[in-house]
DNA sequence: TCGCTTCCCCTTGTCATGCGAGGGGTCTGG
DNA sequence: CCAGACCCCTCGCATGACAAGGGGAAGCGA
């Protein structure tokens, strides 16, 4: 931990957790590493926003839980995609990209009158 | 008002009316009106998240304000960078830039096998 | 064997803040 | 005269990221 990780803003945490699990199923405490990985360090998901996001996407429907054991021989629960949740992250990940390229625009402005 | 525009995220207010005041002073209605111009309507900041914003970043002593008249010959008030603003906006623009980049690192992942 | 680290799960309370709804006033054009 | 644009504000609600705190089990080195 670099220790300089941004906090997440509302909204993406959902993302970012149904796109880690795209390839396969996983657990919450591998999904958070997925995360570091994925993003280089820059974000880090703390775990009081972790669970309780898991257990919101698994509430709507997006995800589906079952207890299991690690590769560490742990017991934990791994979360899966379900069809609705595939939809979920296309729509989400469709919003994004269109949020950041408005902001990016915004960014770029060259002001009022070039 | 196309109304497909997306909910704004915690965090990018600030930003986004700092930059509106990059080249000149302007009114809140008319920091409004800039950013949905300058998103090509994608992002909509209502009144109940603007005002507030700006009374905020007034006291963070990052924006000031003074009363003046509008181009439409009305009364408004209009805001502007301070030099701590200044740096706010840059800093908060790093931020973003950082944020975003992450997000599209993550969003392009492959999976855990390239 | 003990204790430390890593791994793994969870909940509670706090705080910030985006937004809907509501309210007020002014100027202009049809 | 009146509709609609222009311009300002506040309240209350809901959401959700996070810190803090709690629990427990596996593995390893001393």
């Amino acid at each position: 931990m670099t220790d300089d990780s941004l906090n997440l803003l509302r909204g993406t945490v959902d993302l970012l957790i149904l796109k880690s699990l795209t390839w396969e199923a996983r657990h919450g405490y591998a999904i958070s590493q997925w995360i570091d990985t994925a993003t280089e360090g820059t974000l880090l998901m703390e775990e009081g926003t972790l669970y309780p996001a898991l257990h919101r996407l698994d509430r709507k429907g997006w995800i589906e839980s079952e207890w299991g054991l690690s590769a560490n021989n742990r017991r934990a629960k791994f979360y899966q995609l379900t069809a609705a949740g595939r939809g979920r992250l296309d729509s989400e990940a469709t919003s994004w990209q269109r949020y950041s390229d408005a902001v990016a625009k915004a960014l770029a402005n060259g002001g009022p009158r070039p």
